[in-house]
DNA sequence: TGAATAGTGTCTTTAAGACACTATGTG
DNA sequence: CACATAGTGTCTTAAAGACACTATTCA
């Protein structure tokens, strides 16, 4: 087959987020309500169609920023600064995935920290956090199931969060600019969901060189004995790896 | 935005693949030489367009199937058999990546083990091996170097094949069906490019469960005292992992 | 004072790193 | 024979698991 490229058949793409935060010891997922058919009324991942003239990771990001208002934070990314971690997941292009047409849809990750409640962006969806143990739970219902392929994308993501939390840094990711080391441990747990040994997580991460560096202030909004302030370090990989617990 | 099918901007969708082997104790990826403009006479990956009516892994696989003979083996394919293992790896799609028109790639990952010659296609373009040291080398001379943003994919391609042998079992696909822990050992090398402790290396893969099994057989092929034969056992994940050194 | 969280230290266990040594084939 | 590769064992070291114990706050 020559390379003919007046004869290729034309595709929709569209980038779809799975936007992770933790909220109240809970793992939880950015959905949005659709609005029309098909699937109207379930909820869904938020995304859109790729411009003519933007890259993939660009159209992720400004999905997100139009969602959330988060600005995203690329791993090579120039803007430094406050934001989530974005980063590409995966590629869903069943010939049956959508109805309508054939598309082709590039999933992108995102790590936020706890945000206040999401503002519907300017077309006045509806948007909510839900835990992802609903999102996923076994009861297909549709009260809960989310619309396409959406369930497995989730599903994709959150194992890509799970399994990268423990070889890199990205924990801090759902972590605000200061954290201490107990929030850290109940983002791991939250996203995990296990019990890990506070004095074992202690140790670990504070002995891992350019994980954490102390800003020197100290908090004690989590009640009891004040804790000190760290915010992430230089650090990405995690060597040796933080590990997860057997089941 | 109202989510309008009729209003979205067509893109053309390819699979390009990554095809790694280990030849004379080195990694190895497919190349095919382009015989059109752009990049004539360039080395690219082996790709093409996806079908109207076929999905991603399918048209991996054709293609795969097109370029070298080989059956893929996904993960959860029925068609268990002999063949490489198939992965998705990653999607392209920048608006200049292809100078003709908006291309976005979905790139996979195959793991062969070392093959008869490659033979060339339906539309006898040549197809060669080379070895990733020279595709990726900094000098970026016409010669060695590849067309359109394949280097990039290339190296992505191989960093996924180095990361991934360290927590799961699939060096394994880099062997004929079976195989003495030796040659495991040398895809280890040639993957990594360091050298291993041949007994510390005996000890850990024998000692994961599941991950290697006896035949019974003996080989010689190496040289030196005959070595048992194993098969890949059913264990996919390594835990703990292999420990690659550190350079 | 008691409950909660933060932080340090100690003992045990697992598994990797660095070897010595023996086994069994080929030229 | 020398030499290559296969395979086993031993000692050391790094780091995780399982705790005990102290520190500092708030209600």
């Amino acid at each position: 087959m020559p390379y003919d490229p007046s004869a290729f058949p034309p595709f929709a793409v569209t980038v779809d987020l799975v936007v992770l935060t933790v909220r109240d010891h809970a793992l939880s997922a950015l959905v949005v309500r659709r609005g029309e058919p098909p699937y109207q009324g379930r909820w869904a991942l938020p995304g859109g169609f790729v411009r003519a003239d933007e890259g993939l990771a660009e159209a992720a990001a400004r999905e997100l920023a139009e969602e959330t208002g988060l600005r995203a934070q690329q791993p090579s990314g120039p803007g430094a600064g406050l934001g989530a971690h974005l980063e590409q997941l995966a590629t869903y292009g069943d010939p049956q995935r959508d109805p309508r047409m054939r598309v082709v849809s590039v999933a992108h990750l995102v790590l936020a920290p706890d945000l206040p409640a999401p503002r519907a962006g300017g077309d006045a969806r509806s948007v909510r956090w839900a835990h992802v143990g609903e999102l996923l739970g076994r009861t297909a219902d549709s009260a809960t199931s989310l619309a396409f392929d959406h369930a497995r994308i989730l599903a994709d993501g959150v194992e890509r969060a799970r399994s990268k939390i423990e070889y890199s840094s990205l924990a801090t990711a759902f972590c605000p600019p200061e954290f201490t080391v107990g929030e850290l441990r109940r983002v791991y747990e939250a996203v995990w969901g296990v019990a890990l040994d506070p004095r074992n997580f202690h140790r670990k991460v504070t002995g891992t060189p350019g994980f954490l560096v102390p800003t020197g202030g100290t908090t004690t909004r989590q009640g009891g004995r004040p804790a000190q302030l760290f915010r992430a370090g230089g650090a990405t990989v995690l060597n040796p790896p933080m590990l997860r617990p057997e089941v």
